[in-house]
Formats: C-alpha cells, sequence, structure tokens
DNA sequence: TATAAATACTACTTAAAGGTAGAATTAATT
DNA sequence: AATTAATTCTACCTTTAAGTAGTATTTATA
C-alpha cells in the first residue's frame, strides 16, 4: 500500500523545485546531493519527466532543468500517471484484477471512500499547494 | 498503491472460508480452483495463515482448514500484519523511509485523513462483517 | 577549436515479489 | 500393510521494480 519509489522520488523533485522556481535552472547533481537520491536513478526519472511535457532540460554546460507548465497547474495526480501509479476507478482492494460490475470484492464497498479521498487528495494538490510546505528530503 | 498479491489473495480465501464456515474442512484443491488462485501459491499463503494461528490444517486424507478463531474476531488488518503490509501510522505517501517528527514530507496533512479511513476500514472490518458480502473470485 | 559540464541513451545488475516443482510427511480407508 | 489424498518443506524459477555503469550528445566558454 504505497507508492513507487519513482512516484515518491519525482513528487520530492518537483515539489523542491516548485520550492526553488525562482532560481533559472536547477540541474541533477545539485538536486541528487540536495534530495539524497541516487544520483543515475534521479537522472533516469528527470528524463521521464521532461518526455511528459511536466519539465524542459537545457542540455550542455550551464544546463538543468526548469517548469514547462505553471506549477499551479501541475497536480500531483499528474505526476502518478507517469509512472502508472494512478488510483483508478475501477480498481478495487481485492482486486488483483479488478472488480467489476457483476463481481462486487468483499471489501468493495469499504474501499469507495478512502479511495475518493486518495483520488481527490492526488488530483487536488498542485506543486504550487505544497511548495514551502514540510521539508523535501 | 495495491495490497500485495499474497494480502490479496488471503482476504479473498479467508472471506470464502467464512462464507462456508458450516462445512467442516476446506481443502487446498478446492480453494484453488473455486477462487481461481494458483494451486501452488495457495498452499504458500495458507501454511502462513496456520503459523499465524488464524486457521489450523488437517493434515493426510481428508485433511483441510478451518478457522482457529471465530470469524469476528479476525479483523482484515491481522491478515495484512502476516503478510507485512499494514498501514502504520508513522508511514508516510512520500515516507520511501519514514516521516519523523523533524521532517515532514510535502503531503503529510493531506495524507492523515485518507490514511486514518484505510486504517479504520482495515481495523474495523471483520471475517464475519464480510462473509456473504460480494462474490469471492 | 578544445574543454568542461551538463543531459540522454543503451544496457546491465541487484533485490524483491510472485509463482512453481518435487519430495517428504501425515492420516484415513481398504 | 498398502494406497490414496491431503498438508508441509526446501529449493528453485520468473517477472518486475530499483538502481548502476558507461558512453554519446549537447553547448557555453576560454
Amino acid at each position: 500500500m504505497q507508492l513507487s519509489n519513482s512516484s515518491q522520488y519525482a513528487i520530492r523533485i518537483l515539489a523542491y523545485m516548485a520550492d526553488n522556481k525562482d532560481s533559472k535552472l536547477l540541474n541533477a547533481t545539485e538536486l541528487a546531493k540536495t534530495l539524497y537520491i541516487p544520483y543515475k536513478f534521479l537522472t533516469k526519472i528527470m528524463t521521464e519527466l521532461v518526455k511528459s511535457g511536466l519539465v524542459v532540460s537545457i542540455r550542455g554546460r550551464d544546463g538543468g532543468y526548469k517548469f514547462e507548465k505553471k506549477t499551479s497547474e501541475i497536480m500531483v495526480s499528474d505526476i502518478l500517471a507517469i509512472f502508472n501509479d494512478s488510483i483508478k476507478n475501477e480498481q478495487c482492494v481485492l482486486g488483483i484484477g479488478f472488480c467489476n460490475g457483476l463481481c462486487k470484492c468483499a471489501l468493495h464497498d469499504q474501499w469507495v471512500e478512502p479511495k475518493h479521498l486518495l483520488q481527490k487528495m492526488f488530483q487536488e494538490s498542485s506543486l504550487e499547494d505544497i511548495a514551502g510546505k514540510g521539508c523535501k528530503i
């Protein structure tokens, strides 16, 4: 019952970037050091974020990363989607596959409310919202 | 954001057993067939359930499994504990390790309510409660 | 134009979860 | 005592997530 490491790292990275979005560019070495994320793993994640259009990268000397979109327009759920970590409506606690209309699992009804709360939390938290909140380590 | 397959299977198995607790014993072959769970994986799970005292096994011909405790006294949270799938208080969404008092992650506050709901759902659902509810496949 | 510092790409390794195979053990029945 | 049908044990295989290594590419600056 946890997000993948990739998702967790990505959210932390982007939240940190949102904290420091005044500084033009942030590079992988700095991000990895200050966030205690393995450098090579971080660059892999950053490339995903670039490909999905949340972030742009400037290559070459003095390069780094910055946001492509406004931080108020990037929701945590957008980040989860990139790493296949979204909570889907059809997904159930005892799903393994999925609960469908014909066959509701034993915890189907109990799951409805927590699921909605989780989805709400991810869909309604923008990077702007969580910037400055908490430490990012 | 999902329970392990072992936990999901275990809950489904035990819920099915609770549905049929009038029949003296249920054996692995039958359980595997009716619940579409790989036989060998199911027996592995059952052995865990026996070791943890939720279920007793009768070995040898005409053997099988039955509950050791009352179904009203077995909570879903007890099952999760066996497979290290419990939702711990200290565990946070962006935890990877854990959020501690000094360092609260960016989603720490948003996580409090869904976490409690999840814990509540697991701690307050007994096998008796969910028996007969939904199909078990 | 050479150098240095950055991202990107390809491929690999490691660790954990998920699942399988086969033999050993147990016990009722014939 | 032999057979059969059940659980249990030990060991292995497979798949996926997590993480690492090395090289190629890009670009500012001296």
